[in-house]
DNA sequence: GTCTATACTTGGATAGAC
DNA sequence: GTCTATCCAAGTATAGAC
């Protein structure tokens, strides 16, 4: 799990000597939501995370709320153009699918998925949140129908099937797997599935063949 | 909305003067856990809403987690008996997504999803919740999972696709329509969705075709 | 920039009058 | 069973020393 912005250190929970207090706290609120949930991530426990006070907090960002944001924005930031580059190694939806079961896994073990489902589950409480966590969803929700429409396109599925609804569905699914299997502690469930959808991609793949020269391969 | 255990009576905050506060106070949590979300359905926003004291919330459920669980129980109980009723008429695919569709919306009117979505969420601070939130959601994946059992037992489909992962995902997704939904206070794109979902469902129809007698048509 | 100390608010939970 | 009153813990946020 690569730290925002500085060098990947595992098992620091101290400030930064080097005076990288804001980072520290961005970090600090990251592995709060993942540990306590949104409701848990008070700015004394974000602080305690990142070593060092509370009122530190309200001096650099002005708010627990803003930190927040600011932490998932430091999970999404300069992540959408890595997943860019990595979807556009896949053809069709066989290898497109193996691209995101490892996307899923990285994300998983990053704790990137743990903070955007607290962040969308914890607006519905504080008033004004919401919105922006919805702002920062969104593009998200934009990409994913980019990559969809483009994988399904000159394909007969693209006739019948909305490339928008396909992208918030997707985003929705994700978001209820790792809400589901943080509440179960298991893991395995989410692997069955994306196995199961390689599956059934690769069953389509032969129905709905592509104009594209390359087949799609079961995993 | 059906107020769980009498009968329905819109805009009434106060508790009944038959007594059954109780049932008021459940009420005033599922009313709390919709309006406030998880952390804001405190012992105090809950009494409110019921229009009785603070207090009685400790006799009569002992805490508020306890509380908030006999909410969620409310929510469910003689709800999966009457789902089993509704699709028990569905035969194939496009008429079970008609049912599903139709299901989808009695819920979000009564607000059970958010209900369901809160708690789910919510658990993630509360030490020990998870585990009764997990308990509380795994039958509905069970009905789910024999439900799409049924559907695809002697089709193609069967062969290549779980049941199991199709309802863990099928419970999933929905679970995190619901989040996107209320995050986003627009509700046109999990309609949207399911108007999708079935005209793939009929484009599926043609295509695997079931022995049984009844096509799927469109809606 | 970072700390201590503190004011203020809200929430969970209990005691005891009625 | 229901209320008032209260204790205690935890949270946000600010003031001011260093």
């Amino acid at each position: 799990m690569a730290r925002p912005g500085t060098a990947s250190q595992v098992g620091r929970d101290t400030a930064e000597a080097s005076g990288g207090t804001r980072d520290a706290l961005i970090w600090g609120a990251i592995v709060a939501l993942q540990r306590e949930g949104f409701s848990g991530a008070s700015a004394r426990v974000i602080a305690r995370h990142a070593g060092c006070n509370q009122a530190l907090v309200f001096y650099h960002f002005g708010s627990v709320a803003n930190l927040l944001l600011a932490a998932l924005d430091a999970t999404s930031s300069r992540r959408m153009e890595q997943y860019a580059s990595e979807v556009d190694g896949a053809a069709d939806l066989g290898s497109l699918l193996r691209v995101a079961r490892q996307i899923y896994r990285e994300d998983l073990d990053a704790g990137r998925l743990s903070v955007l489902a607290e962040m969308i589950a914890g607006s519905s409480s504080t008033p004004g949140l919401g919105a922006e966590v919805s702002a920062r969803v969104e593009p998200w929700i934009d990409f994913t129908e980019q990559v969809v429409r483009r994988t399904i396109e000159g394909t007969p599925i693209a006739l019948v099937v909305p490339a928008a609804d396909v992208a918030f569905g997707i985003v929705a699914h994700d978001l209820g797997v790792e809400l589901l299997t943080h509440l179960e502690g298991d893991n395995s469930r989410a692997e069955s599935l994306f196995a199961a959808a390689e599956r059934t991609a690769a069953l389509l793949a032969g129905l709905f063949e592509s104009p594209r020269p390359e087949a799609a391969g079961p995993a």
